[in-house]
RNA sequence: GGGCGAUUAGCUCAGCGGUUAGAGCGCCUGUCUUACACACAGGAGGUCACUGGUUCAAAUCCAGUAUUGCCCACCA
């Protein structure tokens, strides 16, 4: 047999589980009716690159659900996938051509789309590999990739039927433009920062006669657009120019003052220049008012050639013109600081544009309306439950979705316009004719649609939608969605939309929000900072388990996690601690080797010593509430109290009392230990599954065969509750036992008592005085005392001096130290503890002769105030008998 | 401009109606006690942001204030 190292090395025993698990299949669920199988669809990665801890978070957590509900005994299926992820991913392979001296132009679509391919396949690769480190037990049978014949099929199908339904339409509309990557926006893909600039006060002069009005504006170079100046009709200042002509300087264009509701007298001069080709509020103005649309820029944000003299200047190079132009002609009256918010682009922080442009647009309000309602009656579950209302309130005033983008990579829009008749055709299928005109001169739409509108269909559209397969008819709807609270809207919200829309059933029942991941300051993760964390270096550091852990534990659903170098630590420390605990069980083992293997269930069926039944307690208390605490989605709340259990007790107390038995071979104390670590592990498995596994497969081979059942520990049942083993008496015993331990511990620390001393002590107790008898030898090499003697109260002599006196809850400790305690000292110790004890009593008192505490508070807390008042006095009582004695 | 979190030990965070509020890290004192120094033993350290309210009972629920972070938003 192997020597086992010191300290777990997880390098050394992951690969070779991950490999394992692949092989024996575990990952793929067995399709069973009878069964109610449990489901998560991965949000597939985007195929740009590196994973990152976002995603390992994820992972982690996902992996947690899924092994857990599969030792639960259901089929688990965790789908995983890869996202071709259109413009981010265009965006890098650009990147790469132009260090190559390329563009995509150069290039062409057909070359363009190959190279993308080749990123692809190499990118997929690496994002495998990464989550395989991270110990997913995802059906790799089942991957999916957005741009597989499956999905694609499934796109184009949603396609199809939504514009059958008229819920899609193509319109000229404003738009939000990014110029660097040339292509339309959704609105979710615009972030607003906000910036000081300045609001700049023009004139236009009156075109029949003298004077002027005057605009305020933030973008003075769209007065080249400029169709209209608006007045509020209420406005008095203003009332005698409606209808009047004003010439735009330079270019002296002629437009008209007209009137509109929407304009703000308070703000500027009260009076709006109006752009229609490049303002929001503009455009719909102009629609109401019936005014022409005059479009000033190039799709990457120089002036256009109806820009006239300004034609080919860089956006912010014509504002500086425009304004000097201004001056020069005495036209510019001001020019104000304004602190305002202006979009960027989400994916390259270029300033975006709003400009009209024709694009394909989902009608969102009548699918909204069905996504709403899945969440308010209850079908669909969000946790936290506070993104539930913002869930609601975007829906609410949900507006129309542009889909179709002017990029190269991604699913292309399956219209063909006719060179012919003009008409359009929509299908599934390519076709060669022009449905309406039937001429063969058909051009498809060149643009592609929004990654995100085939993320919509993901939990379908995996699972072989539109085909009714048997994974759909099983597998769907699905269990879970989980992932971040920062693509709620992006991807959450329209997954629901269309699930119900293609489907009619919900596409989950319940959606998991985790936070983000920060550094140890809470700030965000970016390669600028320097700040993160990369997941495959920290496996390698720490371990995968230590990774895992670090994540999950003592976190909560919706809330951030600052994760640092500490926390990594603490869970590679864990990890070891398993490891150690285990390893000694094994080496045991070794000596003194189990011989029957039904010996292991029946120490846990009928534990004979006090350790025994009271860690068999804490072990079956703590699972019961492990299960509440799954069930409730709180895994890293269940985490932790696993963690403290089997280090605060297993660890610290039982396995130090066992090694008395174990170094007197007792064969029922090994197997006791056995079964608590069995347990431990399976518990603990989901979480941390390469070192449980490990330690698992270890003590497998060293118990008898058959002891520990099936081939692996991801596959064995998740421990149940047994309430029988629930045992307050021997808790009691173990209190009170390990109170006497560190009273003692304390007292010689406080007293400086060299660690390796043996020293005397004397316990006094009451109704445990025998149970505790039984443990002396326990406490003797716990407390390092020799000789103890545990006798009833009524048999210690009364006035014995210089001895350092404990009185505890359910005891007396007595140290005799002669001359080594300071009675004075010691007064003062037993006085203060006095009085904290009758403070505690007086409001006990209080509260039990409280005629609304003892009316209004349920019966089960008014006893339990009436026991502890009851322990306080008799303590008190105690406490105040050694203070006379001393005196 | 709206909305939502956070505020608990030096730091990072759990706990979210019922004992004298916890963990990890850090700090102080000891210890290589044959599973583990990635460890063991002991210790110091907290009017649970503030002000009111609800309740027999509040760190925990409600309202307001402050600080802070985030999301949403077409005032030029």
């Amino acid at each position: 047999m192997t020597e086992l190292p010191k300290t777990y090395e997880a390098s050394q025993v992951e690969q070779k589980w991950y490999q394992f698990w692949m092989k024996q299949g575990y990952f793929t669920p067995q399709i069973d009716r009878t069964k109610k199988p449990f489901v998560i669809i991965m949000r597939p990665p985007n195929v740009t690159g590196e994973l990152h801890v976002g995603h390992a978070l994820t992972a982690t957590l996902e992996d947690i659900m899924t092994r857990w509900h599969r030792m639960m005994g259901e089929p688990a299926l965790w789908l995983p996938g890869v996202d071709h992820a259109g413009i981010a991913t265009q965006v890098v392979v650009e990147q790469k051509l132009a260090e190559e001296g390329l563009d995509r132009h150069k290039l062409g679509r057909e070359k363009f789309i190959e190279r993308v391919w080749e990123w692809v396949a190499r990118s997929r690769q690496s994002i495998s590999f990464q989550h395989q480190r991270l110990g997913v037990s995802c059906d790799w049978t089942r991957e999916r990739f957005t741009l597989d014949e499956g999905p694609s099929l499934a796109v184009r199908t949603a396609f199809v039927r939504l514009y059958n339904q008229g819920l899609i339409y193509q319109g000229e509309r404003i738009n939000n433009w990014c110029p660097r990557c040339q292509t339309a926006l959704s609105d979710l893909e615009v972030q607003h920062k906000d910036i000081t600039g300045n609001l700049y006060y023009l004139h236009y002069p009156m075109a029949e006669s003298k004077g002027y009005i005057t605009v305020a504006t933030t973008r003075p170079e769209t007065y080249l657009g400029d169709t209209a100046v608006a007045v509020n009709p209420k406005d008095k200042r203003y009332k005698k120019l409606i209808g009047k002509k004003v010439i735009l300087p330079i270019i002296e264009r002629v437009i008209p003052i007209i009137a509109d509701e929407a304009v703000d007298t308070s703000f500027g001069t009260g009076a709006v220049k109006i752009t229609p080709a490049h303002d929001p509020v503009d455009f719909e103005m102009s629609l109401r008012q019936n005014l022409p649309l005059i479009n000033i820029l190039n799709p990457d944000a120089t002036m256009h050639e109806q820009a006239g003299p300004y034609a080919g200047l860089d956006r912010f190079v014509c504002r500086q013109r425009i304004i000097e132009d201004f001056k020069k002609a005495g036209l510019l009256e001001k020019i104000e600081p304004h602190a305002h918010a202006v979009g960027h682009c989400d994916r390259c922080q270029t300033m975006v544009e709003p400009q009209v442009s024709k694009q394909w647009f989902v009608k969102t309000a009548p699918l909204a309306q069905a996504a709403i309602e899945a969440v308010t009656d209850g079908r669909i579950t969000i946790i936290p439950e506070r993104f539930t209302k913002i869930y609601l309130n975007w829906m609410e005033n949900i507006r129309d979705w542009c889909i179709s983008r002017q990029l190269w990579w991604g699913h292309r829009i399956p219209v063909w316009y006719c060179q012919k008749c003009h008409k359009i055709t929509v299908s599934v299928d390519e076709p060669s004719r022009c449905s309406h005109c039937n001429s063969p001169e058909i051009i498809q739409d060149p643009d592609v649609l929004d990654t995100w509108f085939s993320s919509a269909l993901w939990t379908h559209s995996t699972l072989g939608w539109p085909e009714q397969t048997e994974d759909l008819a099983y597998f769907y709807p699905t269990s879970v969605m989980e992932t971040g609270y920062d693509i709620l809207f992006f991807w959450v919200a329209r997954m629901i939309m269309m699930g119900l829309e293609d489907t009619g059933d919900i596409p989950f029942h319940t959606v998991y929000l985790h936070g983000l991941v920060r550094d140890e300051k809470g700030e965000k993760m970016s390669k600028m900072r320097k700040n993160v964390i990369s997941p495959l270096k920290a496996i390698e550091e720490f371990g995968t388990d230590a990774l895992r852990f670090a994540i999950t534990t003592g976190t909560s659903p919706g809330n951030d996690i600052n994760l640092g170098k500490h926390k990594l630590e603490a869970g590679r420390n864990f990890a070891n601690k398993m490891w150690n605990a285990g390893r000694f069980l094994l080496q045991s083992l070794e000596t003194n080797p189990v011989k029957d293997k039904a010996s292991v269930k029946s120490a846990a069926a009928q534990p004979e010593t006090v350790e025994d039944r009271w860690i068999l307690s804490r072990l079956n208390r703590l699972i019961a509430e492990v299960h509440k605490l799954m069930d409730d989605y709180q895994f890293g709340e269940a985490e932790r109290q696993i963690h403290d259990f089997f280090w605060g007790e297993f660890c610290d107390w039982y396995i130090e009392i066992a090694k008395l038995r174990l170094s007197r071979s007792d064969p029922t104390a090994l197997a006791t230990l056995a079964w608590v670590l069995d347990n431990s592990l399976r518990l603990l498995h989901p979480f941390m599954p390469f070192i449980t596994e490990e330690l698992w497969q270890n003590l497998k081979q060293r118990l008898p065969e058959g002891s520990l059942d099936p081939s692996s520990i991801m596959i064995a049942p998740y421990p149940t509750a047994q309430e029988q083993a629930f045992d307050p008496e021997s808790e009691r015993v173990m209190d009170a036992l390990i109170e006497i331990v560190r009273s003692i511990r304390n007292a010689r620390a406080e007293h400086k008592v060299e660690a390796s001393k043996w020293i005397e002590a004397h316990v006094y107790a009451n109704e445990l005085a025998s149970a505790l008898s039984l443990h002396s030898e326990a406490i003797e090499t716990l407390a390092r005392v020799r000789p103890l003697t545990v006798s009833e109260r009524h048999k210690r002599q009364a006035g014995r001096e210089k001895t350092l006196v404990m009185v505890l809850k359910e005891s007396e400790v007595v140290l005799p130290w002669a001359g080594m305690v300071d009675i004075d000292v010691e007064k003062q110790r037993l006085e203060q503890e006095i009085s904290v004890n009758k403070r505690e009593i007086d409001r006990l008192e209080q509260r039990l002769k409280d005629s609304d505490f003892m009316s209004k508070a349920p019966e089960t807390v008014v006893e339990k105030e009436r026991n502890r008042l009851l322990s306080y006095q008799d303590k008190l009582q105690r406490l105040e008998q050694e203070l006379s004695q001393i005196s």
